[in-house]
DNA sequence: AGTTAATTACAACGATCAGTGTAGTTCCGC
DNA sequence: GCGGAACTACACTGATCGTTGTAATTAACT
């Protein structure tokens, strides 16, 4: 690693530190009752050292908020490369969504924080970005829709717009997962799976080529 | 109308108005962010009735969730009663589903609010309610499941899991035109009602008596 | 009118907190 | 081990706000 680096390696750790310590505090608390000083705290930082890597409070919320989208869309883009390319038979579609799914459910230590993050983003702090909010929010349905067109075009499903479809998808599965369990299934929640299931095949029935 | 209560009417009134205030000022800006003197300026009573009339903020907060709640599960009651009673040909049905979806959706100001709402109780302030929260929280749902039964029994769908049937009725419609517009439809946003036929259509697609 | 209860206006307390300035301390390359 | 940058500890300001107390004011009822 080159020398000017080693300096921005400590930095970057330190930046992570407290980025992370941020989620964790946004999430648990809510943005108003996440104090700088707890935040530096948990972060094992002073809270002049927060303020001089963000500048402010809001700042730091945006922060947040761009990298756990970030994180998110790119782990939806890897994990739909890894379970929903080359399949050519039906059948294989149901395990296929429901892995891609529960993939999605778990790896991301739970996505649901996303949504309250952009809710936060929202609504605690009045409307932070300058940044492509909307555009942001939106690409992991896109991307999925991309991936449906694509086995509608591989003929494995009966789609007319692929967004809606997308929306739909997500909806059936992750929507009705968060709506009942809330935040609060920590990666190993037994009743995810079920749930995520009978999304898909509920999806299958409204989407899918055998009619 | 009795002495007795025109007393009681002033008092109610104003009971009224605080909580018309509180509820628009926390959905507007938080709960943190919403101070005890802005909810009163905004009711047009002085802080301290505040006080004396609910105790404290949390108080207030918890009140305005219950509120809304009692509020959306009579709207559902009544719409369920008015749009999805006696019906006998499936080609009713998805008209009969877009017009309870639409009137929901635009008789509340926007049912997003509730669950905003409930996020803010959850989140804002940390587990407020001594009350029987999720129970209030599941029974949209279960009202609409019990009705959806009852169309599957009088051979309009095919249902297996009522309950998980309407999770994801509304999944398809709200959840979707919620997700995809925010709070953000004052009742008269164009781009609602498509989002609702399409759910809708979906749904019969996945529930629907004819394959 | 007069008594009583409801309501207001107002001040004040204590706590929390964002953000800044600074002086000292640690760390790192040289 | 020197010099400078990164970092910390700490104190402080200014503002907001929840909550309470109280005296004055208004409204309700007899």
């Amino acid at each position: 690693m080159p020398p000017t680096k080693t300096l921005r390696e400590g930095s970057a750790k330190k930046r992570a530190a407290i980025l992370a310590a941020a989620q964790e505090l946004f999430l648990a608390n809510g943005f108003d009752r996440s104090s700088i000083d707890a935040i530096a705290a948990r972060a094992k930082v002073s809270t002049r050292t927060v303020y001089d890597y963000f500048g402010d409070k809001r700042t730091l919320l945006r922060t947040v908020v761009e990298n756990i989208g970030q994180s998110l869309i790119a782990t939806i883009q890897r994990t739909l490369d890894e379970t929903l390319t080359d399949l050519t038979e039906a059948g294989e579609l149901e395990d296929a969504l429901v892995t891609f799914s529960m993939r999605i459910a778990t790896d991301m230590l739970n996505s649901a924080d996303y949504a309250m993050l952009q809710r936060l983003g929202q609504t605690e702090s009045d409307h932070l970005p300058p940044r492509d909010d909307r555009a942001m929010a939106n690409a992991p349905d896109e991307a999925v829709g991309e991936r449906l067109a694509a086995l509608a075009r591989a003929g494995l499903l009966d789609i007319a717009d692929p967004r809606l479809a997308a929306d739909h998808f997500i909806a059936l599965t992750f929507g009705v997962a968060i709506s009942r369990l809330g935040s609060a299934n920590a990666a190993g929640d037994a009743r995810v799976r079920p749930l995520i299931v009978e999304g898909v095949r509920a999806f299958l029935r409204a989407y899918g080529k055998e009619r």
